[in-house]
RNA sequence: GCCCGAAUAGCUCAGUUGGCCAGAGCGCUGCUCUUGUAAAGCAGAUGUCGUCGGUUCGAAUCCGACUUCGGGCCCCA
């Protein structure tokens, strides 16, 4: 008998039979890896186990415990949930379902426009469970397209995606190796048969560690003008540990909802007589929000920037000279119409900001020209996207436009990422992604030339920090390209914050000229970008950084004083007061309720410092200091603890 | 905007198949207690049961519309 031979991810060679399998292969390598191996990656491309291999082939085998086996595993729970579903729903179709990020989900239209509801997942995860237990294989077949659209004739939406693929289109759902030739199906019983590109697990009893986590509507291809069908979330593991710990991750962020703790902690609140998306700031968030700005503002005074002011409101042809009224008078609010024309909230502020540079003749000598303002805003956010701080109709920008020279363009790009994460970074953000958006042909303004050199100074730009980026292509504003960052938070997931975009737009509807050095006048580029984006979604996004527990120098209160008993009173006043002059925010609770209690309720709070004062202390003029999640101290002379409250609200930490 | 779900005291929630004056805990107010590091005791007040309309002898409960919220879709200058 002949023998191939292959590669393996490690660069040796091994010899097996003629007509081994990919799963041969992982046996033969070892039983265990025989028994895991979910799927096959041959000369780079995801195969089944059970394909013959070739003499020559490079083979690796793909384990349960990987990014590639994970998501065979999510891509074929999906096709058990379409099983179950399907056998619990006579008559429904099934349109597609692919494996996402933690998970899957799948699109199904019910018979008689009917819908699932929370309670239906308990039902269906139950028949999953049976499909898993069966250990029904993945067997592949392929059909040409005339067969596979007979094969799914109960299946308008499958049908109408192998007349897609027939046509040439692309689509991940299915195979479509032979320019469409073929369309391949993988099937689990008699009754059971979905079209798919695969590859699969080798049966379903490789799967088990899942949840279905919740319903909702989608259109059918993303489409607002198509039907809305039925979508099924859930998630999957390669094991019981893993799906715990996703389970618990969940848990987690939770708990750091923004919006739960933004309740919990007296932050702010959208009250229902608001309307949709409004907030209302009370104190407590109030004071974070002021030590937030006000950091913002030293840094961008000492950056180089000039404060200006501009108003909520402007005459409507302020945003048809700017274009807003053409490209977004759908996302704005509508106008009031008053004696000398309508009247809108403003979307943005870049306009006013844009009439600033034009009032006077400026020179080549006044650049660049940095205009910073925290500039509220208001966007006609549809009423099904509003989403606590995170998506909201009225929020402040710490935006800035730099009007600048060409020559200056890189530079001052270079000097802003710089100065973006120096800022991000006070803020004990660490990690960052760095996002290019180039242009999109059909959708943009500017010549070949200043797209082709704004894009080259972002790019060198991010080349000359060394950071790796993703680009975007087509992703650009019509104005031109732009950097976005995002952050990673406390528990890794990622935030989009910052933005740097480039425009040239703006400058030509406006006329901005400046005299250059030879005489001549010249336009501007212009700059947007803004640090924390929106001041409402980066105070969000801060919450659930730190789970509602900001560093002393963010904290709404930074020490709670509480005397032992009613005799210590005048002590804890003195020490209260004493704070507040060195510039703390202080808190004091009297003592009409048990010290424990009182304790609690400032532990609750997520107070970084409670100081309690007794006989002790009133004696020797010392504090007992109870640190968030530290120890208690006892007898800490006054002086100390200023110093190092003052130490670590000058660290940030 | 679209699909599904939800809305009861300041907060978190209970309220059976429609049936006396609508409940609990926390919080709040008052009194007692005067406390050394995560819940003292007693008493009290608080609700147009999201809004409007309908069904019914009777609606927190059933139906409809609207508002707001939640999970998604779409969108996001």
């Amino acid at each position: 008998m002949s023998e191939i031979s292959v590669t393996l991810p490690d660069g040796s060679q091994r010899s097996l039979p003629e007509g081994s399998t990919v799963v041969d292969l992982a046996t033969a390598i070892s039983r265990r890896l025989g028994k895991e191996a979910l799927i096959g990656l041959v000369d780079g491309k995801e195969t089944d186990l059970g394909r013959p291999l070739q003499d020559g082939d490079t083979v690796e085998i793909v384990p349960p415990d990987s990014e590639r086996g994970l998501h065979t595993i999510r891509h074929s729970t999906a096709h058990v949930l379409a099983q179950a579903v399907l056998e619990l729903w006579p008559g429904a179709t099934f349109a597609i379902g692919p494996p996402i990020e933690d998970g899957f989900y799948y699109d199904f239209a019910l018979p008689n426009g009917q819908t699932f509801h929370e309670d239906d997942l308990e039902r269906i995860e139950d028949k999953m469970r049976e499909i898993v237990k069966a250990r029904q294989p993945f067997t592949r077949t392929e059909l040409v397209p005339a067969l596979a659209l007979e094969l799914m004739a109960n299946h308008p939406y499958k049908q109408e995606i192998i007349e897609m693929v027939a046509a040439g289109e692309k689509s991940s759902e299915v195979g479509s190796e032979v320019g469409g030739e073929v369309i391949s199906f993988y099937r689990n019983t008699d009754n059971f048969v979905d079209m798919c590109v695969g590859p699969h697990v080798p049966h379903t009893g490789h799967l088990g560690h899942f949840k279905l986590m919740n319903v909702a509507g989608a259109y059918w291809r993303g489409d607002v003008d198509q039907p809305m069908l039925q979508r099924i979330y859930g998630t999957a593991w390669a094991d019981k540990k893993q799906l715990a710990a996703h389970l618990l991750r969940l848990q987690e962020a939770e708990k750091r909802d923004h919006r739960k703790l933004a309740n919990d902690m007296d932050l702010l609140s959208f009250p229902k007589e608001l309307g949709g998306g409004l907030a209302v700031w009370h104190p407590k968030g109030a004071a974070v929000r002021k030590v937030m700005e006000d950091y913002s503002r030293q840094r961008h005074l000492d950056g180089g920037y000039e404060f200006v002011v501009t108003p909520n409101l402007a005459n409507g042809g302020l945003f048809e000279t700017s274009g807003h009224l053409d490209f977004y008078a759908d996302g704005m609010y509508p106008p009031m119409e008053m004696d000398n024309g309508s009247y809108y909230p403003k979307p943005m502020n870049c306009p006013m900001h844009c009439l600033i540079f034009r009032r006077g003749q400026r020179s080549y000598r006044e650049l660049p020209l940095r205009l910073f303002e925290l500039g509220t805003v208001y966007r006609y956010e549809r009423a099904g996207t509003l989403h606590g701080l995170m998506r909201i109709r009225g929020f402040t920008q710490d935006d800035a436009h730099i009007y600048c020279t060409q020559e200056q363009l890189a530079d001052e790009i270079t000097s802003l990422l710089d100065f973006v994460l120096s800022v991000l970074k006070a803020f004990t953000f660490e990690e960052f992604t760095f996002n290019l958006s180039t242009r999109d042909p059909d959708k943009s303004v500017g010549s070949d030339d200043i797209w082709a050199l704004a894009t080259k100074a972002l790019r060198d730009s991010l080349d000359r920090h060394g950071v790796d980026y993703q680009v975007k292509e087509g992703d650009a504003a019509f104005y031109g390209p732009k950097i976005d960052i995002d952050v990673r938070d406390a528990i890794g997931r990622s935030w989009q914050l910052s933005t740097i975009q480039v425009d040239f737009n703006l400058p030509e509807r406006f006329e901005l000229e400046y005299v250059a050095s030879d005489g001549s006048r010249q336009r501007p580029i212009m700059l947007h970008r803004a640090l924390f984006g929106s001041i409402e979604r980066f105070f969000g996004v801060l919450i659930e950084h730190f789970a509602g527990n900001f560093p002393a120098w963010l904290a709404p209160i930074q020490s709670t004083v509480l005397a032992v008993a009613e005799d210590h009173q005048p002590y804890a006043e003195e020490v209260t007061a004493k704070l507040k002059d060195a510039g703390f925010r202080v808190d004091m609770v009297e003592a009409n309720d048990p010290l424990g209690k009182r304790i609690r309720t400032a532990k609750q709070q997520k107070v970084p410092y409670i100081l309690v004062v007794g006989a002790d202390d009133v004696e020797a003029g010392t504090l007992g200091v109870n640190p968030r999640g530290g120890k208690v101290e006892r007898d800490i002379p006054f002086e100390d603890f200023v110093h190092r409250l003052q130490t670590e609200v000058d660290a940030k930490v």
